[in-house]
DNA sequence: GCAGATGTTCGCAG
DNA sequence: TCTGCGAACATCTG
């Protein structure tokens, strides 16, 4: 269920606990997570004996970087990592287990199964599927205003299908983008080629500045999110919108409406929030 | 028990 | 070319 907040603060913890670790075995218990190499046998022969260097992430993705591969890994809505000794009982929704030599275990877990896992040679992450079309992190220097408003400008979609747009932008999910539109004043349905200058840049700056605040706690625990180790986020308790259906706004009292935008469940204060 | 929803993305149809 | 909708899957809530 992450989004940006949730994958840096799942990349913090899993660096304390898998740097220079060497894999030394692989098992895949559900071969639909692997899709690059498309032949599992082939994904686990190539990873066996390769060293954890670094973890890198870009938008939602996490890049483990290591000898000769790079893996990128999507956790999409419930995917999680531990790392844990190889005696730890094995969990029902554990999917793909790393063994490290030095007898611990990166263990991928997914009730779902929607979660990917795409390994290419290092150096050319960018260049193919699945990140070689995706946007700006939201915290690189690319990520400008100029950018940003002429994305919004070519396009007739309403503001909040163009948040959740990975290509426009990567690392915004459902929460974040109820909270920025929220925080900013712009109604989710909004068409964006109709946002005002000032709206745009309040948009941007909002959704950085809401992400930062999200990274600093922890990210949200709505249901399931936890970090690497088990932990949950801070952040639901910073929402002003997002689940906070009818209660009343922090800002000014009248009730969260929840409604359907682009078939996403969306929240929206009606009277903060002028279409 | 069943319909609908869940933090995501992709492929397909119009 | 662009946009919207179902599917991938399991579980929980009303």
């Amino acid at each position: 269920m992450p989004e940006l907040p949730e994958v840096e603060t799942i990349k913090n913890t899993l660096k304390r606990f898998v740097l220079d670790k060497k894999i030394e075995d692989i098992s895949v218990f559900w071969g639909n997570i692997i899709k690059e190499p498309d032949d599992v046998e082939q994904f686990k022969h190539i990873l066996m004996g390769q060293t954890i260097h670094n973890i890198n992430r870009k938008g939602k993705f996490l890049l483990f970087e290591m000898d000769d591969y790079t893996m990128i890994s999507h956790l999409r809505m419930e995917g999680k990592y531990s790392v844990v000794s190889k005696e730890e009982p094995v969990k029902k929704h554990t999917h793909v287990i790393f063994r490290f030599t030095s007898g611990e275990e990166l263990r991928y877990n997914d009730v779902r199964k929607f979660g990917t896992m795409h390994v290419v040679p290092k150096g050319e992450e960018f260049l193919h599927k699945p990140l070689n079309q995706l946007g700006p992190d939201p915290f690189d220097n690319s990520f400008t205003f100029d950018y940003f408003y002429e994305k919004l400008r070519k396009t007739n979609r309403v503001i909040k299908s163009v948040l959740l747009d990975q290509y426009v932008v990567a690392g915004l999910g459902n929460i974040y983008v109820d909270e920025t539109l929220f925080r900013a004043g712009v109604h989710p349905l909004k068409k964006a080629n109709k946002l005002t200058k000032k709206e745009v840049k309040k948009v941007q700056e909002q959704a950085i500045l809401t992400l930062k605040e999200a990274v600093a706690q922890g990210g949200t625990t709505i249901r399931s999110y936890v970090n690497g180790q088990g932990e949950m986020g801070m952040f639901q308790q910073e929402l002003f919108v997002y689940g906070q259906e009818n209660q009343g706004c922090k800002n000014c009292g009248k009730l969260i409406i929840k409604m359907k935008v682009g078939g996403r469940g969306t929240h929206v204060c009606p009277s903060c929030q002028k279409q």
